[in-house]
DNA sequence: AAAAACACTGCAACATCGTTGCAAGTGTTA
DNA sequence: TAACACTTGCAACGATGTTGCAGTGTTTTT
């Protein structure tokens, strides 16, 4: 609870009872959310407006960053501490193609690629699908 | 021209001028395109409907892959020779942020990465953002 | 060569997704 | 607590993507 308003404190945002219910839901679901599922979500209480602004105000201020797989834009909580100046640029995402949920793969670090001459790398954007623990385990 | 039927054939499809005129145009420009460039080169010929429909019909028969970067969902030829049953998995993109321009980088293999226990994966897919040879060259 | 079966296209209508302007409400600071 | 700036909800809009259907053109069958 005070956890979350320091979250927001912590990257100039007001704490309102949207932002931080937004943020609560990241936290509890540990995997990558759409607008959908958060609307789903927080639906009644919020103006789908309102979450697509939330949604876009975390991008701006490094609280969330963009994942992406073959079915769409979903975003998760940054682990590493970004702000709005500096943001952690290399990812690393698991899609399990069973339950289709998304989680970030911490403490991985992706592993150089020897690019063609003349390209000049800023950033990367890892996307491994297949089965997670949790499917293999029910089978 | 002929080739173009020939891929065509090759996958099972009629040949029809729109199917051709998008194939074309994926060969022309080198680089990944939206719907939406797509509805851009060849609207005034083609219903955007059929341009949607013939984009699926070459993702299922394996002419052409998704790329997806922070923008939104892009296709692109496969180069390996995919097809209905067997379709290459493992795709390498470099978006350039100046030109926005983005390519598949081939002859590239993703190195190995080390999965938590318990991780089966299936698929690769990696994104790299930064600035392309032309766009570095006209600085 | 004609008929039957099939596949492709365009149109219209619809559903979903995402954005913008504005007025009213709320959080923050002095 | 008063003033200000930020945030929200509403309404309207635009972009994106899908579906059903009728008409047309291709194959295939006989």
């Amino acid at each position: 609870m005070e956890q979350l308003r320091e979250t927001l404190k912590g990257h100039h945002l007001r704490t309102t009872t949207c932002r931080e219910d937004v943020l609560l839901t990241f936290m509890n679901k540990k995997n990558a959310l759409s607008h959908g599922d958060l609307e789903g979500a927080l639906g009644e209480n919020y103006d789908r407006v309102t979450i697509y602004r939330t949604l876009k105000t975390f991008l701006e201020k490094g609280i969330i960053h963009k994942v992406l797989d073959d079915e769409g834009l979903r975003y998760a909580l940054c682990s590493h501490q970004c702000s709005e100046e500096k943001h952690q640029h290399d990812h690393i995402h698991f899609k399990c193609n069973e339950c289709g949920k998304t989680n970030c793969l911490e403490n991985l670090h992706i592993p150089n690629v020897a690019l063609p001459a003349g390209y000049q790398p800023e950033s990367f954007n890892l996307l491994i699908q297949g089965k997670c623990p949790e499917c293999l385990g029910n089978n």
